[in-house]
DNA sequence: CGCATTTGACCAGCGC
DNA sequence: GCGCTGGTCAAATGCG
């Protein structure tokens, strides 16, 4: 009975598994990590140089530690004054400590500059891959479809010859874009394949009604767009329910990779277990649950131990909440969110080698400046997006060599992360921060990239039609069966 | 007593 | 067509 979960919605009254909380103590943690980034820093400062490309904060919606510049400012002051008072016998030890201090604060201030630097540098990627998106768009709206199988029955049919629907699988709250874009009612909410069992229908008729609507502004996919293109957005949503019907077939997921204890992760949100299954290949089971946020909540998520490291859980997201979410929720929900937005959105068959460029940029933006992983595979049954989290580098104390361990599945693209061949420092290590300030920036990110696609096409359609490719290396055909899931 | 979890059963997809 | 597998359901169970 799914009245089961109105009862959980409520929740919290039960057991609750233990779960390593990503987020509870991720403060405490960056502020560690500062102060232990020193050493590191120093060791960079070739790499700290480039931070000269210098970027406006206020241009970003995060403003990262600039605590430690004023902190820094404030350290010269600290510094002449010591300077000034150095003949002073009376003071000789404070002296000491002040060049101390001063050393740590110059050495912070360096590990704050490289940090920037990162972010401009996945701004600026982002940047030029708008730009090749756009280019590519325009040249393609200046050619025939490639894929002659889309079927291009559209009445409305202005500049959407190749387009299929694509739906973000938003982890975050399906706010209003969602709402307007689709049919009330309509299951497609959700990127998934229908329900096997008819049973399942029940979710259908809550996906759509978002009494919280308003309050979901906090991460929507189509955030940037304005009412009329989200209009648009919807018209042409309904003028291809078919298509629609063929992207809702598909059904993407995101999938974490942490290294935990506990027997799953704390996302910020509450779940329900519902089932548990031994699975093929694995000796430890898979657990099943779903959202208990809000009644009718659609997404689920699978938790399984790795089988060649069991210290490594992995999380399977799937679905779309229709209900706000709490700041630590929204974390992970965006960081997965995003980039199960860009799988989603990359995913047309394309020759043009766009798609090691997505794959690439997906890297590179769902955690730019950890030493983890992302990967993209277009075999799996689903467009899978795995965010690795567990590759510690060789300084932080978690780290072991898993990646040496674990072969890379076929069909699975692994994109080395920008960071992965330096030693990042520490607070970058530190996967608290890592998580943390990917949530940040793919927050960034789905604004942008809503709002690339409203100026390119003034619809949601344009992610997909993009000629970015969550590809394979495997062949294009893996692509279209992704398409065709 | 109400809730969440457990666990066997059931169903559908897929490969042979 | 059959068996395997993944995913879900729902009754049973346990806990607070």
């Amino acid at each position: 009975m799914e009245a089961d979960d109105g009862g959980g919605g409520g929740g919290g009254r039960g057991r609750r598994s233990i779960e390593v909380d990503f987020f509870s103590d991720e403060k405490k943690n960056m502020k560690k990590s500062r102060a232990s980034a020193g050493a590191d820093a120093e060791d960079h400062k070739d790499q700290a140089s480039a931070a000269g490309l210098a970027i406006k904060k206020e241009d970003l919606t995060i403003n990262l530690l600039t605590g430690n510049n004023t902190r820094s400012d404030r350290s010269m002051v600290v510094d002449d004054d010591g300077a000034s008072r150095a003949d002073e016998d009376r003071n000789g030890r404070n002296t000491g400590e002040l060049a101390a201090m001063q050393a740590e604060l110059s050495r912070m201030n360096e590990e704050n500059q490289r940090l920037r630097g990162m972010l401009t540098q996945v701004n600026s990627s982002y940047h030029a891959l708008q730009m090749h998106l756009v280019a590519l768009m325009q040249q393609r709206t200046q050619m025939p479809p490639v894929q002659p199988q889309q079927p291009p029955t559209h009445e409305d049919g202005k500049n959407e010859s190749a387009i299929v629907p694509r739906q973000f699988l938003g982890l975050g709250p399906s706010g209003a874009s969602a709402d307007v874009a689709e049919e009330p009612s309509n299951s497609s909410t959700e990127v998934g394949s229908p329900r096997r069992s008819s049973s399942n229908g029940n979710e259908d008729p809550e996906r759509g009604d978002n009494p919280d609507g308003p309050s979901t502004a906090g991460w929507l996919p189509g955030r940037g767009m304005s009412q009329q293109q989200q209009q648009q957005l919807g018209a042409a949503a309904k003028g291809h329910d078919q298509q629609a019907q063929e992207a809702t077939m598909r059904k993407a997921r995101v999938s974490v990779r942490a290294r935990s204890e506990a027997p799953i992760i704390a996302d910020g949100c509450q779940w329900r277990k519902y089932g548990q299954k031994m699975a093929k290949g694995n000796p430890c089971p898979r657990a099943y649950y779903r959202c208990t946020m809000a009644t009718g909540c659609p997404v689920r998520k699978q938790v399984q131990r790795c089988a060649e490291d069991r210290t490594i859980l992995i999380t399977t997201y799937e679905g779309t909440h229709n209900h706000p979410l709490p700041p630590a929720a929204m974390a992970m929900a965006s960081t997965t969110s995003a980039a199960a937005s860009m799988l989603l959105s990359g995913s047309m068959p394309s020759a043009d080698g766009a798609g090691l460029m997505s794959s690439n940029f997906l890297a590179r933006t769902v955690l730019p400046c950890s030493s983890s992983m992302a990967t993209i595979s277009a075999s799996a049954p689903f467009p899978t997006v795995t965010l690795d989290l567990t590759h510690a580098p060789p300084g932080a104390p978690n780290a072991m060599p898993l990646n040496v361990a674990r072969p890379h599945a076929p069909g699975q693209f692994h994109v080395p992360m920008p960071g992965g061949g330096m030693a990042p420092a520490a607070i970058t290590a530190d996967p608290n921060f890592t998580v943390a300030l990917a949530a940040a920036i793919s927050s960034i990110m789905a604004g942008q990239h809503a709002a690339g696609n409203s100026n390119a096409n003034n619809s949601n359609n344009n992610t997909s039609n993009n000629n970015v490719t969550t590809t394979s290396n495997n062949t294009t055909s893996n692509n279209t069966n992704s398409e065709t899931q």
